[in-house]
DNA sequence: TTGACGGGTGTACGGCGTACACCTATGGTG
DNA sequence: CACCATAGGTGTACGCCGTACACCCGTCAA
């Protein structure tokens, strides 16, 4: 009997319930909230016994990181090259949008958990299997780099305004406030732009997932043209500064 | 007397001075080790007197960025836009080189301090002289994003290994290792590709100028197509999933 | 002469990660 | 059945962090 109330009291704790419980916890109070502390007391736990599970907190952030990557969608394999990194690469994205969290952790580890090794290898085998030579299929890996492979965030959103200055506005979510908008001119007219279904005008901002796709288009298109005339980096097309004007 | 040995012992402090010790602190020892206490030390003084100048950490972080933001050259005028915009964002890059830690500062703030946005505002400006509509400078911000601006690291760099498994060797920086690339063996043959200059082969891992103007002129080179072409996103050639296969 | 004030000081508080010693229930072995 | 090793949860404590708050002192305007 008293063994049925212990176990009734609380499920064992295990890394795998630690991570879920880390992951769930950074997902509702955001990562600076997520403290061993914190984390101990939502497991009903005292902070030390957690360390019997994971080394400490860093050890704790790569596997919440292996978490969000085991997100991502495996591949499919019948499509082609093209098809199958752009749906892998917005998978990875509706994953890292689930955890707003993710991305800044992932940047700031150190480098690489297996889980995101994995990913990696796999996008770099369906280029292969598409056709790709190891080495444009290097410089491909590269030029995706962080933003698109659905990590990092989008840093250009004029729609928040400078730290400084006066803190009287709550929250007016759209549009850059006016003083902004003064100051930095080609920002307040980019900002309004972009009507993207029909043409709505001055927006509520913009369609992050348009911007994104578009960005990804447009290196995939580049992409397929290089991979197409048998691009490689031995005989490649650079010094712009002589060719162009 | 008392006066001279005064001022000869210590400048007066003050807000730019602060900022500059701050960025060179973080410069040679890293961010991690920039404490108000570190800092305050740095200095000469005690921590809170660094709180006569400045807010709080967060307002410090700001300003330490906008010394980073403010060493990216200015834009020179006679130039087209796509040699214009390509050597801001190579300044730009070379101005972050200098300080490892700004990329994960920049992108770990609420937002945009006035220098960031001063600079996205000339970019803007460069654009919009050279032709781009509103609406096509919009979305190339946003394609821009956050690492071709010159913000944000490279996340694809397979040589750093996982963080797990055995802690064995101190540092073989080149090169992934055995267990890492017998697990990943796409990661691993991608890994040694790239004979950037004549043929190197096996090289030191790769040149990372050399890959962020692979992605910058991938993308410089889609941009300039779309504008001649006059590219609107009201007809957009989007939904790429019937058109494909 | 005075008194306001800008700027450096000292103390203290609460929160953090985590080292280390401890306790206790469990389960394999004699 | 008795034993004790061990896995896993506990409690205390240390040194770091950011920073609130009271203080104090030199300068300068009135």
């Amino acid at each position: 009997m008293p063994e049925q109330v212990q176990t009734l009291r609380r499920t064992p704790l295990s890394r795998e319930r630690i991570l879920r419980a880390a992951v769930a916890l950074a997902d509702e109070a955001g990562i600076e909230s997520l403290s061993m502390r914190n984390l101990a007391q939502d497991l009903g736990v005292v902070p030390m016994a957690l360390y019997k599970h994971v080394a400490n907190k860093d050890e704790l952030l790569d596997g919440m990181i292996d978490v969000v990557v085991g997100e991502i969608d495996p591949p499919v394999p019948g499509t082609d090259w093209k098809q199958s990194v752009r749906r892998r690469i917005l998978s990875a994205r509706r994953a890292l949008r689930r955890h707003p969290w993710a991305p800044l952790a992932i940047e700031s580890r150190t480098m690489a958990t297996p889980a995101i090794l994995a990913y990696l290898d796999s996008v770099v085998a369906t280029l292969r299997a598409g056709g790709f030579s190891t080495d444009l299929a290097h410089h491909v890996m590269h030029a995706m780099g962080s933003r698109i492979l659905g990590f990092s965030q989008e840093l250009f959103d004029p729609s928040r305004q400078a730290g400084r200055s006066g803190a009287t506005n709550p929250d007016p979510p759209a549009a850059l406030p006016a003083e902004v908008a003064a100051r930095f001119p080609h920002l307040a007219e980019i900002s309004t732009a972009a009507s993207h279904d029909g043409d709505t005008v001055v927006g509520q901002g913009c369609d992050d997932q348009f911007e994104f796709e578009f960005a990804l288009d447009l290196l995939l298109d580049g992409i397929e043209r290089l991979q197409r005339q048998g691009w490689s980096s031995s005989r490649r097309s650079h010094r712009k500064d002589q060719d162009e004007a």
